[in-house]
DNA sequence: GGTTCACATGAACAAACGTTCAGGTATCGA
DNA sequence: TCGATACCTGAACGTTTGTTCATGTGAACC
């Protein structure tokens, strides 16, 4: 084989496991493929972690702190709390497209594999600006009155279960136009104002 | 070790599984677990199952059934489309609640391993009915014109999010309530009466 | 040329797995 | 008591897996 540096091999290793590891889930991943499709030998990975276990951690790690990042970089800018919410949603279902694999693999492995504490402090982590918007609109008049937290938990949850169908049903497509507009306006005709 | 029926041994051996299966994965499940649980040997599950592959799909498809029947049982039966669709989430949720294993299977699992045809058949089947519902409604005036299939695949996306949410962590509690009112309701103080 | 260093290899090992099978036991009608 | 039947056992087998390690190779410096 060639000779590379250390940070290409690190970075085809890094790929061919997150190709691995979301198509078949972290259990029937095997070290060996990952090794093969990265174009290095087995014992070449454990040169660049420490083991199986390392490596998948390693992976969600990145991935995580990219998509938080993203978050934050879009989120502030807006004016009205209604822009802040179709912001918050096109920038995750547009992450959540360019990265499918990740996403997959995310949601398979939730609340199974090790790390727990780390994943629910990552989803608390990504409610938590939702729901300042929430009430920034009940406060700004756009929005009504309803219990903020219950309703990011809510709206959370839902776009969790549309990235999730749109990861795995290709024939799934769901914009974030459409899904903004579903969650601010409803399905009833004259938006409820019968109600509190 | 008792001498038992072989229907209760099946029943044993099934429950076992479900336990083992949505709390592992697949893969990671192993028969001496599920044979330990059920209280048997590993050879008397094979007296029962040909193997892993077809024990698993037993498991699924019990399964799938029996949510189904619930489904169909609960509908037709309401007058207003508001009515029917509450009905139809509040039927989901009860059920995701109280087979909470069957749900995190269903959801690990979809989309990897083998029989995909028969998941997005069923898939497919349960989208049937809410488009149905929203059809209805817009028909009866109840409804805000749009279109059924896009809002259908946004509602069963989102339920799917908010019981795999409420599986996955024991702190978020969405009732069936207040996720009608969200849906039909939406966020806006006005309903969004601008809007087409 | 010799030495050092970073990078790479894949046979070998131990553990864990799904599955098989030769045999064992309780129950019951004859 | 004697099969016959239904139910059950777990050692054994072959395979696959994660991981290790003795060994190899090319480039850079002296």
């Amino acid at each position: 084989m060639n000779k590379r540096s250390g940070i290409e091999s690190k970075k085809r290793i890094i790929n061919a496991a997150l190709d691995v590891f979301s198509m078949q889930g972290y259990a029937k991943a095997n070290m060996r493929e990952i090794a093969k499709i990265a174009g290095i030998s087995i014992g070449g990975i454990y040169l660049y972690f420490k083991n199986k276990e390392e490596l998948y951690k390693s992976l969600i790690n990145d991935r995580r702190r990219d998509l938080f990042n993203n978050v934050a970089a879009t989120s502030g800018k807006s004016i009205s709390a209604t822009e802040s919410l179709s912001n918050f949603l096109t920038t995750y279902l547009e992450y959540a497209l360019k990265h499918k694999e990740f996403i997959l693999l995310h949601i398979r492995e939730h609340g199974f594999s090790f790390d727990i504490d780390k994943k629910r402090e990552f989803f608390r982590q990504q409610i938590k600006p939702l729901e300042k918007i929430i009430i920034k609109g009940i406060h700004s008049g756009e929005f009504r009155k309803c219990n903020a937290k219950d309703i990011a938990k809510i709206i959370m949850a839902s776009l969790r279960g549309v990235i999730l169908s749109m990861a795995l049903d290709d024939d799934v497509v769901i914009t974030p136009k459409i899904l903004t507009e579903f969650i601010l306006i409803g399905l009833l005709k004259n938006g409820g104002e019968g109600k509190k």
